[in-house]
DNA sequence: GAAAGCATTATTGTTGACAATAATCTATTT
DNA sequence: AAATAGATTATTGTCAACAATAATGCTTTC
């Protein structure tokens, strides 16, 4: 297939202008990917010089994390990455079905028709994606991201989208990645999707609230499920 | 009487015992009182010496400023006190909507009963200052916030406490302010509150949820006709 | 007279040094 | 030996100077 599918969602692909702005997304990549372990213990002068930067733009990129929730900080105590619990991830998967079930309806009133039948071809895509590589990979994870992040971005609801795409969708990425391998939703999911699109196709608010809701807290049950699995083992 | 109304919800009392989180409050209460206007410029060098601190806390207590959407920033370019317009606020509805609704029905799920009762008691409480006050007034917001601040924690979702407390009330202080003295909603409101109470009480999550949403986009509706009508006299 | 390019200036971004705070360790006393 | 008080050290908070960037206004040219 030559039309690879889009994978990232990550905002600006230009490259930031700013130190402080590089160095931010530099840290949060390590946090979302592990290098950085959870509840790491975050020192200002080695970080800083980890990174080969001074205090001060180094510390706006750590007030940053800390706003999006990467970073736990005390005052004059210090900082750690943040440790994700299985409380934080219940917060996180709420806060999601609210705001993404919000999205879902906005956007059966608001997306463009055309839009719609890109989404539609979009998971045309998926469908492919998951014969080809057997459902499983990281693949999925991201193209389950790419849908949600369409719809947000239907709703046209800018408050909506900055908290998905800044904060919720990378605490998100960092739950399934400790959860570790999910068996293999992909087909669920994708149908899911499915009628997800059905319902914003036929401008039926309620329905595709009520769907991405449902589809939200069912990931969530899984989730969950494994962790307490997990926590059992120990 | 002289048991007094808990009128402010502000987070922390404690004094701040950084400087750029001091001058942050500062900062926060001026935008949010009107005194820096909408719009105006931010030159952090003259904002430095207004609050006679040197430009790094400064700094710091800017970027939170800009977390919380009370300042837009552009990088290299400088920064602005916020505008809000129509859509912003729609959009901050909105968004309230989905996560309040979702905070009350965690709240018939969790709330503890002594704490129902306690609610109860609050709106009481709002009843009485309505007939002694005439039902408009100051008193009548800050207890607005008092009560949806209450289900917020009872919903024991730290994710959207935080959101709503910390950024979303404060700009729907703006809004308020902006749209000037609403006419005499107070008899409304509180009938809607005791009706979502109860059916907290009940532990009926789905009602409790359907509720508060429709108190919010009531809200909306009022606050965006008047928005209207200020616009058209233009 | 208008537009384009250069120089100037105002403002933000970055740095390293200094001050203040809190945690840690040691010594002394009970 | 345990506990407390003090000193020490590591770390964050604050500052003022310097560098880089972008906006502004002037000059020059077509």
């Amino acid at each position: 297939m030559s039309g690879t599918i889009p994978i990232s969602t990550t905002e600006n692909a230009l490259e930031s202008r700013t130190l402080a702005r590089r160095t931010f997304d530099s840290i949060k990549s390590d946090i979302i990917d592990g290098e950085l372990a959870q509840g790491t213990k975050i020192v200002e002068s080695d970080l800083a010089l980890k990174y080969g930067i001074s205090r001060g733009p180094l510390r706006e990129a750590i007030h940053r994390l800390e706003q999006i929730k990467l970073i736990v900080r005390i005052p004059h105590a210090g900082s750690r990455v943040v440790t994700l619990d299985t409380r934080m991830m219940q917060d996180i998967y709420e806060a999601r079905e609210a705001l993404e079930g919000m999205a879902a309806r906005l956007a059966a009133r608001l997306m463009p028709d055309d839009e719609i039948a890109s989404l539609s071809t979009l998971l045309d895509q998926h469908e492919a994606a998951i014969s080809e590589t057997e459902g499983k990979a990281y693949f999925q994870r991201e193209g389950d991201i790419d849908f949600h992040y369409r719809i947000a971005v239907a709703s046209q609801n800018q408050w909506i989208l900055d908290n998905l795409n800044g904060e919720l969708y990378q605490l998100i990425r960092m739950c399934r990645r400790q959860s570790g391998q999910i068996p293999s939703r992909a087909q669920t999911a994708l149908s899911q999707h499915r009628q997800i699109a059905a319902a914003i196709a036929q401008r039926d608010e309620e329905l595709a609230e009520l769907l991405m809701r449902r589809h939200i807290s069912g990931a969530w049950k899984i989730v969950r499920k494994i962790l307490e699995d997990q926590h059992d083992s120990n």
